[in-house]
DNA sequence: ACCTTCAAGAGAACGGCATTTCCAATTCGT
DNA sequence: ACGAATTGGAAATGCCGTTCTCTTGAAGGT
């Protein structure tokens, strides 16, 4: 847990109780979310309230507030949990090809399928992500920065899947960030508009998406 | 007003008494709804409250419950009101031009310019669209038929303009409904997707759009 | 062992806001 | 003008996020 061994009893003992008191801490934070995603996955939505949460994880209203500055901040957590989980989960469909055209398309129908919240919505043991998805728009309105950082991770990674795509000639941008933009909200948000499409064999699915992007970019 | 003139006196006055009681009806619900856009532009966000909206409107909580069914019906109808501005707007421009692809391309510029909050905001007199955009999103997501609906003379225009299109060979798509959504969406919400970018330089723009559109339909 | 101090729990209290309700005033048809 | 329906006004309700206060209990120092 501490990044320096201490040397003397003293300053081990003194780590010590920080390390229990952190992790003390670390538990604690774990419990809200958990307890969160419970509820969320209960009601299928993000309207669960504080109390609910505090009540679950066994904490006082008061001690929510030590470790969260609001309702805002907690989804947000979640927000970037879902987020770590998708970035591990895609890069394992990347790394199960090799050819950079082939490693940009894994990219673009796994996150598809990690961000429509209309599709495949019972895969694996996974929370419901559908009111995640959807209070993303929210966060995204009202804390673009954040959400920009908590994307972070997964932005980079595309950005090396199409600088890559583009070295190897399989694509012609003529600029990778901003073609990595369209293609990552592209991606993400299609669902979105797909709630504006009243006959739902006519929704736009993943391989679709990812085709349009493709043309797209050529 | 009425659909069918009265003949006789009695059918007369009881007509002019029920137009008395609906003009009067529609200028109230039009003086709530002046009320709320004013309140909109001053506030640049949808968070006024209903309370500030009556006692604009000079009208009684009571009597705002009495045309709304709450909140959320009455952006509604800001949000209506703002689809038939734009796609009056966009009907113009359209037919200003002869060209099928001119055409399709006018759409989606123009569209995009009314869609994207953080462009052009102070373009001619227009009530300031970014609030209602991005409320556009929260309706979307809990009221995706009404959306849906409201949105229904602009798709319907855009498909027109796709049917042409690929009549006189300009584009080559398998399924019209679908390609129609797929624009709509894409430049509807491109703004949305450039909230997350954090270099306002690599923003993409009208164009931009557009030609992702262009060559991921081709 | 005793006192001090301070972290942390429980939940009451506050404030904002949508929505309802109730009563009095007013309008409207007859 | 008279009873019935409509409307205005404002207080009341309920929900929820957030803050405050009081209290407890344990750790540290002497």
């Amino acid at each position: 847990m501490s990044e320096v061994a201490p040397v003397g009893w003293r300053e081990r003992a003194v780590a010590r109780s920080l390390d229990a008191a952190r992790s003390r801490a670390e538990e604690r934070v774990q419990r809200i979310l958990d307890a969160a995603f419970e509820l969320i996955d209960e009601k299928g939505s993000t309207d669960f309230t504080i109390q609910e949460v505090v009540e679950r994880s066994q904490q006082s209203l008061r001690g929510f507030y030590e470790y969260f500055d609001g309702k805002d901040e907690l989804v947000l957590a979640l927000f970037e949990e879902n987020v770590r989980e998708a970035v591990d989960d895609i890069h394992r469909a990347v790394d199960a090809e090799t050819d950079p055209l082939a490693r940009l398309r894994a990219f673009a129908i796994t996150l598809h399928e990690w961000c429509d919240p209309d599709e495949s919505p019972r895969k694996r043991g996974r929370h419901s992500r559908r009111p995640i998805s959807e209070f993303s728009l929210h966060l995204a309105a009202n804390h673009a920065d954040r959400v920009r950082a908590a994307l972070g991770p997964q932005t980079r990674l595309l950005r090396e899947l199409v600088t890559d795509a583009v070295a190897a000639g399989a694509i012609h941008v003529s600029d990778v960030r901003r073609a990595t933009a369209l293609v990552q909200q592209t991606v993400m948000y299609s669902w979105f508009g797909n709630r504006l499409v009243a006959d739902p064999g006519r929704r736009v699915d993943a391989e679709e998406t990812w085709e349009f992007c493709l043309h797209g970019l050529a």
